[in-house]
This record gives C-alpha cells, sequence and structure tokens, in this order.
DNA sequence: GTTGAGCGC
C-alpha cells in the first residue's frame, strides 16, 4: 500500500514518520522527499505499508491530524512514473 | 539561518 504524506513539518525525519505509521500496521518503507540540490526536506513524503488494509485505516486515522504542530495530509499514492527500459510491448504508432 | 502547495528516480 503506497501512501503520500504531504503537510509534514521540516523537522520530521523518516524514522518518526515510519514510527507514527508503525502504530496503525506494519511499515514496509518510510521516505521523504528531499530537494534534488540543496538536500532540504520538501514536506512531503511516502509510505509503504505491508497490509492494504492497515494503510487505509493509517489514512484514515493520520489524514488531518496533528503532526509534530502541522495537520498532515495522508492519501493514497498515485503510481510513480514508470521507468521504460526496452519493455517489448506497444508503441505508440502501432496504431497505425 | 529562509519556505508551505503538493506526488518519489
Amino acid at each position: 500500500m503506497n501512501i503520500y504524506v504531504a503537510n509534514i513539518p521540516w523537522k520530521a525525519s523518516e524514522d518518526q514518520l515510519k514510527d507514527l505509521f508503525a502504530q496503525y500496521g506494519e511499515v514496509t518503507s518510510a521516505k521523504i522527499i528531499m530537494d534534488k540540490v540543496t538536500q532540504r526536506s520538501r514536506g512531503f513524503g511516502f509510505v509503504e505499508m505491508g497490509d492494504d488494509n492497515s494503510g487505509r485505516t493509517a489514512i484514515a486515522e493520520l489524514n488531518g491530524r496533528d503532526f509534530l504542530g502541522k495537520s498532515l495530509v495522508v492519501n493514497e499514492a498515485r503510481p510513480r512514473e514508470e521507468r521504460p527500459a526496452r519493455s517489448g510491448g506497444f508503441r505508440r504508432n502501432d496504431f497505425n
């Protein structure tokens, strides 16, 4: 279950985020997105949970909840940009 | 040492 977490305070770390979600289920991995150049916290991150049910529970319980003084925004994450290597599949002009 | 809408490489 991929979960998108926004409105994260800049003082928060991945461990705190993982610990926060671990209360509602097994957290496979927690990651806070940092800036590419300055490596500073962008204020949002992603949490992956083992159980989809626990993930939904964590979303329902942590969405809008206070976290280090900021109101968290928790939602289901969108599928990441897939990195097409050399997938022998369809091409965009195969319709011709 | 700063900032606060938004989706990661």
